[in-house]
DNA sequence: AATGAATGAGTCTTCATTCAT
DNA sequence: CATGAATGAAGACTCATTCAT
């Protein structure tokens, strides 16, 4: 299966990112992980090291926002779908021997202060709770309740994802639904 | 007031590396805006950036922690007492132009995959928590409660300075006490 | 006559090691006498100090490896060819108005303790002698007694590069011919 | 046995410089294997790291002279003198885990391009060869001859040092006493 | 579209020495 | 005599980027 150029720096750089952070990590260490030489870079990404690094988060993100949605996609209830989502991301946290980052805490966050990073950040965690929050109102929670839950499990989650990093460990991640407020839907009324 | 060169190091440090993160912030630029030469550094901190990072992201961790204390010692309620803490860290937060890092994740999570940090960071998370519990026993909590939101705590705060950063906004840590979930204490005896 | 980049970093820093070892010359001094920018060194050789002081020691091994088989080459017997390596490693002695080290010396044996360096040191050494040995028996030296008359010659020809320099002169390395014994050639048969 | 702070001093920065040369010797690390504070150094040797150097490479090179001495002192003939020599120094080769230079080469000439220092390592072996010269006298060579051999010697001895260090092996020193020619004292006629 | 040589400001750290105590 | 804090120049090396091919 053959990568282009292009996949092959988006994967290196989203990787090494989440695991070292963005000052951490350098250009000329994406591009040997990556298998590719000194030059393309700059064609591929012309504006450099934040470029890449903002094309990695957001397409980072969108692997997030998959995930999000299969995780409710299934479920029978939002509580339900909050365990399936934790889990989702809590495997992909094993899956690798690092103990990453939040890809958007990583790269956005830790990058240099920016405003497109500022922006971009904000749009990804506003997509992500948008979606949540779409779940939510599909399972009868009104908009308010709906945002709040949204809300309440992006800052969790968030937070569970750096005391995973402290410990080395998955569990925070999956002790996120436990650890959420439990508000039931009005059956009556809407 | 004389600041010795040790202290002026360690607050130099712990502004910078909260506001860029430890990889992004330079021992130059340390020593600058503590004015003070770069020889130094290496005289107080023989271990150099990390011995200095570790120090004073422990340093900046006793403030936070008697943060912790002094929130929870004139509330009524454990629930008070959250509310003053959130409102402690967004007050310490917005006083400064800059929205910064929990100094635990900029400092000793980004920074280099080192065994003393990793400790030092498990440790700090710890003691917050270990403080937290204690004051939730205090207002009638068991040791298993105690614990359970202590940590519900800890992991919604770290996820809001993080959503804190990236909104440039306290709100998020505010928000805090009101997206935890609420355990009523049970009244005496069973 | 335009040298290559490395062969500028090569020939200044073969120079600049022989005369002050290897730990007291610095990359920027290497560069300087260059005339080569900082990046380049790292460019041509990705290892750094060490790795451009061991080509360049090779490279001027080489060279006196060269010295070695011209002055056998059109010698009459073995005692001749000596004289003539002795004068050839006089003359480039006395051509810089340094009192230089021999290069292993000066880079391999002055440097980190390193590997890379003993063995590249032992492989230098041992091609010296083994083209002394060879050119012995082509003047007729059994293998034993050729073997031992280069491992002589080896030996005083590098004390006497000791000698020289501390004296500031030549005539040491001069002198080394006459003070090796002398073994005639056993007349064919016994 | 309480060693003075002087002596410590003489004898770590012998033993550091006999194995790492002078320029690669730090004076902190000389500090810390003498375990001798900071400031100490300069009262005992106000020219520093020069001043310093020089003592150590003249209290080694007395070692060396007493062992000349003494490997003379019971032989039988020159020859057996010379072995006993040989033998000597290379045991404090084996002696120490390290392959060390020779005391002069390592301090004297690998310092900086120094008066007192080319002074200095010329005294030293001028000193070797005259005793050498003195004990051939005495076992009958003419003045002439003994110079010769006490050279021979000196520099044979100082070739061997080198292919030692590059051997990591005492071989070298064993075997000059071989290597160097054989010169009978003429029985008849002085 | 792809390449790798070139660049010099930047990184962290160590250097030998001085000085006030 | 002894000490350890202070100093800033210098150490080796990495950085992200540009450019000619």
């Amino acid at each position: 299966m053959a990568y282009s150029t292009r996949e092959k720096l988006l994967y290196a750089a989203s990787s090494l990112f989440r695991r070292q952070g963005y000052a951490a990590t350098g250009v000329a260490e994406i591009l040997s992980v990556a298998g590719v030489p000194k030059g393309s870079l700059y064609h591929h990404f012309p504006g450099g090291k934040p470029d890449l690094a903002e094309a990695s988060a957001r397409w980072a993100a969108a692997y997030i926002a998959d995930l999000i949605d299969q995780g409710f996609a299934d479920a029978e209830s939002f509580e339900a779908g909050l365990e399936a989502v934790c889990e989702g991301i809590a495997a992909i946290f094993e899956a690798r021997n690092a103990w990453d980052f939040c890809p958007i805490t990583a790269t956005l966050l830790d990058g240099p202060e920016n405003d497109a990073f500022k922006i971009a950040a904000q749009e990804v965690f506003a997509d992500w709770a948008g979606r949540a929050a779409g779940h939510a109102r599909r399972f009868g929670h009104t908009d308010e309740e709906a945002a709040r839950r949204a809300r309440a499990l992006l800052m969790m989650l968030e937070g569970a994802w750096i005391l995973a990093r402290a410990e080395g460990s998955a569990a925070p991640i999956r002790a996120v639904a436990g650890l959420l407020p439990r508000e039931d839907v009005r059956s009556s009324g809407h």
